[in-house]
RNA sequence: CGGGGUGUGGCGCAGUUGGCUAGCGCAUCUGGUUUGGGACCAGAGGGUCGUGUGUUCGAGUCACAUCACCCCGACCA
């Protein structure tokens, strides 16, 4: 069962689609541009989901849950927001399913149309909006702060497994303030909680900025971005957070009565991640031999691999294994002893590469006659041998340590493809080439659209906490005056 | 929706100017030997060649139609 996989600097977007399917996260489904996550890959989603949750409420944040339905009038109020998703909406138009009178199958009955059709949400503003206007009516009920884990579909013409599917699990925070500086706090606030996960538990450097006017969500007045640097140099938008000021407040007609009892329109926030971000961790960690995950969101952190020849010897050592596996998960660790006698070792070990585990232990007769293991580390390939006794913390210790490293290892990569640049002609040829260009802007529309046009290189974000250069200067495409340079990159 | 490509056991593919019984690798199953980096040997099962129509003594192969999927664009978390 030699499980090849596509080496990553020969076509890393064929290497990446590999890793997804060979490591066992997911693969497609009978439906176009759907995927079936599988239990290895959703265990991953579900540690991301319980870290999320963990930090969302320290902010306050309730769960909720709204309708998969939305209402196709709902759409006709925000027409900024609806323009953004309206070209890729699956409608409900029927509701019921009749024999078909030629026998073959069953067909849509046609006398069960529905009177209004219903929307399959591809983002739940519209609905929750139009509940918030409930829930909302004085200023003790603010700020209301609200998130759900759900799904949603985008119709998309060209999908690509969890980067860009036409159904995606996700997050999205919706909350309401009474105040505008409120609600722009909380947008930096959530920005803030994700480049905290994306960094510490993903081991992904990001840079947080602001999108230019043009990348904005759809009926926003801002938004904030993460934006990682894959291995092949392109940007990958992880995160965003909206300050949506009053446009939904005043669509779905949301008001408050103030201390002062005057009336006035909520200031909104949302924010999001996705299972893009399953996508985010294999392409800026894995290798060439398969994926790597950082120790936070393994769904195994250590495979314990027993060798032996014997009935005897096997059982000893899965016996020993054992203990060092109840020390291991006594100090919160999740260990696998892999003791299925079909497979060879050296099958197991590729296989738990592939499939990213941090940390892999070997244990045969050797080890055990002279109270030893193997220890090999997924981050560096690295394998030495050590005494068992006492092995607990050391290994809880090495798992720390990969953490950062993998982190330090994805920090060194985009440091080195992050350049300034001031020359056009430099700036067509190098952002090809898979970097992160910091370059002078003049702030309009129009240029950004150029560049896109020339080069398909986006503004990725205006920098706030990492990169940030503000100083004068010229733009690198109309050579207008500017004020600060920002993170052009060509995307997925 | 524009441009290009591919449809043959579960997966990946070969199949000559039409020719006789449709083949290979992987996977699966059985038995045995193995087991410190993706084992080996022997045997077995599994295909209306995407679909339809046509040409022909004869079609996986040729023609026309049709469907599906993939890649490159426009759109996007």
């Amino acid at each position: 069962m030699a499980k090849e996989v596509t080496q990553r600097s020969e076509n890393y977007s064929q290497w990446y689609n590999d890793l997804a399917l060979k490591a066992d996260l997911a693969e497609q489904s009978a439906v176009r541009g759907c995927m079936v996550i599988k239990p290895y890959g959703y265990a991953i989603w579900e540690k991301m989901q319980s870290v999320l949750d963990g930090m969302f409420k320290k902010t306050g944040v309730q769960n909720a849950y709204f309708p998969l339905f939305i209402p196709k009038s709902f759409f006709s109020r925000e027409a900024e927001h609806v323009a953004g998703f309206a070209k890729e909406c699956a409608v409900v138009t029927h509701h019921r399913l009749m024999n078909d009178p030629d026998g073959k199958g069953v067909v849509v009955d046609p006398e069960a149309k529905l009177e209004e059709e219903l929307i399959v949400r591809p983002t739940s503003e519209t609905i929750i909006w139009s509940t918030y206007k409930n829930w909302i009516k004085s200023w003790r009920d603010l700020p209301l702060l609200c998130n759900q884990w759900c799904n949603v579909v985008r119709w998309e013409m060209r999908t690509r497994v969890f980067l860009r599917t036409a159904e995606f699990l996700w997050q999205e925070g919706h909350t309401a303030h009474a105040t505008a500086e409120e609600a722009q706090a909380k947008a930096e606030e959530m920005v803030q909680v994700y480049a905290r996960f994306a960094r510490e538990v993903m081991a992904l450097p990001v840079i947080v900025g602001h999108k230019s006017p043009n990348e904005r969500f759809a009926g926003a007045l801002d938004t904030f971005t993460i934006e990682a640097m894959m291995q092949d140099g392109k940007a990958l938008q992880a995160g965003t957070s909206h300050f949506l000021g009053q446009n939904f407040a005043k669509s779905f007609d949301v008001k408050f009565t103030g201390k002062d009892g005057r009336d006035d329109y909520v200031w909104a926030t949302s924010w999001g991640v996705s299972t893009r971000l399953m996508g985010a961790l294999i392409m800026a960690h894995g290798d060439d031999n398969g994926l790597v995950l950082p120790p936070a969101l393994a769904p195994i952190q250590v495979v314990m691999v027993p060798i032996y020849k014997t009935q005897e010897e096997r059982d000893a050592v899965v016996q020993k294994l054992a203990e060092v596996k109840a020390g291991l998960e006594a100090l919160g660790h999740a260990v696998k002893i892999d003791d299925r006698d079909t497979l060879r070792p050296g099958f197991k070990f590729a296989e738990w590469e592939l499939k990213g585990v941090p940390l892999r232990l070997a244990m045969g007769a050797r080890d055990l006659a002279a109270g030893t293991v193997e220890i090999a580390r997924r981050d560096t390939l690295e394998k030495i041998t050590m005494p068992l006794e006492g092995i607990e913390p050391h290994i809880s210790a090495l798992l720390g340590e990969i953490q950062q490293n993998i982190y330090n290892k994805a920090l060194a990569f985009r440091d080195a493809n992050v350049e300034k640049c001031d020359d056009w002609a430099e700036f067509k040829e190098k952002i090809q080439t898979g970097k992160f260009l910091l370059c002078h802007w003049d702030g309009t529309a129009e240029t950004e659209q150029a560049i896109k046009e020339e080069t398909k290189a986006t503004i990725r974000c205006i920098p706030v906490d990492s990169y940030v250069c503000e100083e004068e200067g010229r733009d690198i495409y109309s050579g207008k005056p500017s004020h600060r340079r920002v993170v052009f990159a060509i995307s997925y």
